[in-house]
DNA sequence: GCCAACGTTGGC
DNA sequence: GCCAACGTTGGC
């Protein structure tokens, strides 16, 4: 990972959190709990930084694609869902003494059109995004300066 | 619901 | 540390 990382891909899956649930949070900011990978759990720990771009990516649905943008909001702190016994994400490895899994607060910042997963593998210039590599399955993936601007060009074009 | 791809677990 | 078995992700 490069340390100068600003831009991030997050997947979200509307049934549990769509951009329109974070949009309506207080603040517009939802907490993004459930991450359970490491390496996805190491991005929010140690490469985000406050302030960095995010686009908001709706997953296992019927259009799956970029629904939103959105910024890394808080530093991190621990997941509270991995001590709650009741939780889908529940872990009882995890203590809060040494807490397995932390997260960042992430705000939205607006709704876009949705840029497809199909319309994003046609694009040229996003060839090398992460997200689009052969079995990807993280998360969290970062997003290259180049990248993002494509991504908001396109969503300014009309 | 299928299944490819990948991550994690746990026996050895 | 290896690696088979199992579980999960996520598009289709």
């Amino acid at each position: 990972m490069t340390p100068s990382t600003r831009y991030w891909l997050m997947k979200s899956e509307p049934d549990e959190c769509s951009i329109d649930d974070a949009l309506a949070a207080p603040q517009a900011t939802v907490a993004w709990i459930g991450v359970r990978n490491y390496q996805a759990r190491n991005f929010m720990r140690d490469a985000m930084r406050v302030g960095d771009g995010v686009l908001f990516y709706h997953s296992s649905c019927a259009e799956p694609g970029i629904a939103g943008l959105a910024r890394v909001a808080s530093e991190p702190y621990p997941d509270p869902s991995q001590f709650d016994p009741a939780s889908p994400y529940f872990d009882p490895k995890s203590t809060p003494d040494a807490p397995r899994w932390l997260l960042r607060d992430v705000q939205a910042l607006r709704k876009t059109r949705l840029l497809s997963l199909a319309a994003l593998r046609q694009h040229p210039a996003l060839a090398d995004m992460k997200l689009l590599q052969r079995g990807n399955r993280l998360s969290i993936t970062e997003v290259s300066e180049a990248e993002w601007a494509t991504v908001c060009q396109w969503l300014d074009a009309p």
